[in-house]
DNA sequence: CAGTGGTCTAGACCACTTT
DNA sequence: AAGTGGTCTAGACCACTGA
């Protein structure tokens, strides 16, 4: 529907194809803007979609070329976006148990970072996501119940963002995370079954709705010897 | 000088003086153009910028508003980057001292991620990082030496990424990282200081160059009481 | 239905690189 | 000097929102 995508779509697959090498020039905007049948202005915003993905860079006075790194890093990097743990090993059985699913009024820390007076209460849930039967993380989330209505049990158990994006309409604004190393405490020791002496990979995490309202504070411990955090620099 | 930047400039000047107030209406793109004798293409270029940036969103058919957050995680958020410890912790003092500088060939592993033939010589650079007289981190790093020739102890002592940069005339293009939580080694206990049961947060990265380039690979162990990782998540 | 932001055009000028 | 990508224009049409 929209030009430009489907022109970006078009490049992509090219580069995929092997029809524009890595490390090699692609042809110009004029070229392309014959071809496609449209005008330059529009190559150049599916060049700027391409380019903000890392498959492409572009030197001005001398062309558009195809990143070194474009196969390797390319097309996956941008499906590795945090979606929860469900969508990142498929092929494995993935299953979250709640531990406790329980409504209270925000401390002090909760209130301030979700932006709540102090009568708004907030879900508190803490839930083990296990994967293939073993113990993975072990999540405690705090979320503000007038942002989230109606939340329930069964949206737990597939996928709580799915529910706000589909039944309740909202979009995200992103999230601001924290990545710590600790201790394991005896709370991690007996539902992520490690050893006493085995460290966590914690992260905490603030979750934005579009407009900037806070709707989510977690902190997950993963187990150090099974989960480790990835972040893609595409230096915009 | 690049008019669509200028008006982002404004605007966002005006956000923070709160002439625009958070989570409200700012004025339409037609009306922007006329007050910036500009056609109304420039005027959303310079949102684009805005709205990147974390500071405004736009509903089509409603308007363009303030974010919630624009000011709390506004600004800063984009200085945040990663430049290396020095800028990060400013009012402090922040050393870095070189324990050891060597040339070698690669192993099978470096020479992999780094893209070199073993023939390809690297930079082995260790490096304790103290803020205030601590250690903080002991960073292992790996760096081509054809991309980054005449690497002296004396740009170590500065900021690589400086002489990368200014003296070499070389643009980034990014970086993948993996941060994971580990078990300290005694290398980490006699260098951080720190204690036997204590755990690092480590950071392992490859750096690319604009073209994708991997010019460096490191291994940054951080004293897990001084150190997190942050993460900000714009949802582009 | 009027007003909003998103897309697209055809053409212009500019900054820059390469020859 | 020729060719590249970046910016900008004036105007058009579209999709969507909200009164």
């Amino acid at each position: 529907m929209i030009k430009y995508e489907m022109i970006a779509n078009k490049i992509r697959q090219r580069i995929q194809d092997g029809v524009y090498l890595a490390d090699s020039l692609i042809p110009d905007q004029v070229s392309l803007a014959k071809e496609f049948k449209v005008s330059r202005m529009t190559v150049k915003k599916a060049m700027d979609v391409l380019a903000f993905e890392g498959l492409i860079f572009r030197k001005r006075g001398s062309g558009t070329y195809v990143k070194k790194t474009a196969l390797k890093n390319g097309l996956n990097a941008n499906l590795m976006e945090y979606e929860g743990l469900t969508q990142q090993l498929s092929g494995h059985e993935v299953k979250s148990q709640v531990i406790s699913f329980t409504v209270e009024f925000p401390d002090d820390f909760i209130k301030e970072t979700l932006m709540l007076d102090k009568h708004d209460p907030v879900y508190k849930i803490i839930r083990l996501r296990t994967v293939d039967g073993d113990p993975y993380i072990i999540e405690h989330t705090f979320m503000s119940v007038k942002c989230i209505p109606g939340l329930s049990e069964e949206a737990l158990d597939t996928s709580v963002y799915q529910y706000i994006h589909n039944e309740l309409g909202l979009q995200f604004g992103g999230a601001y995370r924290k990545i710590h190393a600790a201790k394991s405490s005896e709370y991690d020791q007996e539902y992520l079954g490690c050893a006493v002496d085995d460290p966590v990979l914690e992260v905490e995490q603030v979750v934005h709705l579009e407009d900037g309202t806070p709707f989510e504070y977690s902190r997950s411990r993963n187990r150090y010897d099974k989960r480790s955090y990835t972040v893609v620099d595409l230096q915009k």
